[in-house]
DNA sequence: GCACTCTTTCAGCAGACTTTCAGCTGCCCT
DNA sequence: AGGGCAGCTGAAAGTCTGCTGAAAGAGTGC
């Protein structure tokens, strides 16, 4: 499940992002208008929340834009204002729903479990390599069978190198992705959990789904 | 994929050239504008990442002297300013984007992506020469089906040489763009490399895909 | 407040990879 | 034939990366 967040005061983006991920979102946040509509063109996203007021592009010309260019995804938008208005223009430009500031984290998340169904779309419940899957929905992780419990982070580092098995993936993406991306620590703590998946995923399996790739990163191999 | 990054501070030069060639690219780096411009005109890149302040010729002035020269290459500008100005004046000189700094990785990148992208340039993802390829995404080198295990710096070299097959490339080329700029050493270091290579390459086939020329450099064959 | 789990930091280590070097081979020229 | 290069090679030295155990730090639930 890929959310993107869309909000220039940090401390509700990342209460966002820490809250969506703790279900088993996999978040990416944007600071700016500019840079949101960028990423939401970028990359296949699941649901947007974008506030209204931003730094650049604003809410509204987001989800104009992305309409109009055949990209459906569900847009939750949010406002300080409560106005009667904003939400008509929302709506008008096409999102989907509507939240007014300051509001429970518990109806966000409602209403976003709410468009996602939805815009329940073709999309593959899980996420799987051979004998081993990840379903990010229910945040369960199963190998041959057998389930295998996971942290919120080891589950993260897991479902991103599970989302592009096969490639190699540096440690610097995975942070950037799993991560806050001002993560400021060492790369060194990406090396730290794939040993934690190592120990749980792999070795009580016998196999190796995750290699690494000196100088360049660790890949999952396809085959599990 | 080539780009060019023109940047003088040289933290973020290392960061951006180590995390786009993670994802396959070939990066090289300028330290001055002089040396960028320069290298923008000498060589066919895929996208030019350029920051405005610059020692020597600054960004705006690469940029208006590339475009008066017909050149197209995508360009993406970088600022420490955030003057709507700066914005302004980037896009009249012929940028094709702009991002401010401090910006997160995964920003740069998806613009970096969607500029190339528009660009429409189809670039086979893969480099074949004969029965030899070299995929950068996954960082998998194959011959006649058999999977060749390379080391970091074994990859970047062959890549470099697949990417220019068929010319003849200087060991002081592939000095510049496989080694850090300011690499020091001798350049046997490319003949050992090249040696390493045909060991792993051309040696279990019975093939001579690398050619040497003998006063100039190496030769890729077109054929493999 | 306390116990517990999870996350992050850190420093040492082993091994893989990179670089250097000196001698050797073979081409090309006179 | 012989000298001068350019390139090749084997081996050793050097560097760096990734792995690991341990422990500190954060966060959570009781």
């Amino acid at each position: 499940m890929r959310i993107l967040v869309i909000e220039d005061e940090r401390l509700l983006a990342t209460a966002l992002k820490r809250g969506l991920e703790a279900e088993g979102a996999s978040v990416d946040v944007a600071l700016t208008g500019t840079d949101g509509l960028w990423m939401a063109q970028e990359n296949p996203y699941d649901a947007v929340v974008a506030d209204i007021m931003l730094p650049g592009v604003n809410g509204f010309q987001i989800c104009r834009e992305l309409r109009t260019e055949g990209n459906w995804t569900p847009i939750l938008m949010l406002t300080a204002k409560d106005g009667e208005l904003d939400e008509a223009e929302a709506l008008d430009v096409g999102a989907d729903d509507y939240l007014t500031k300051p509001f429970s984290y518990v109806v966000l998340r409602a209403r976003l479990r709410a468009l996602m169904r939805r815009g329940a779309r073709e999309r593959p419940p899980v996420l799987a390599a051979g004998d081993l899957t990840v379903d990010p929905a229910t945040r369960r992780c199963r190998r041959a069978g057998n389930e295998i419990e996971l942290t919120a982070r080891e589950f993260s580092v897991l479902e991103y190198l599970m989302r592009r098995v096969g490639e190699v993936v540096s440690k610097r993406e995975v942070l950037d992705h799993v991560w806050d991306y001002d993560f400021e620590g060492d790369a060194n703590i990406v090396e730290v959990y794939v040993r934690y998946l190592r120990n749980k995923v792999d070795r009580p399996f016998g196999r190796n789904a995750i290699e690494t790739v000196r100088g360049s990163g660790y890949r999952l191999a396809p085959g599990g």
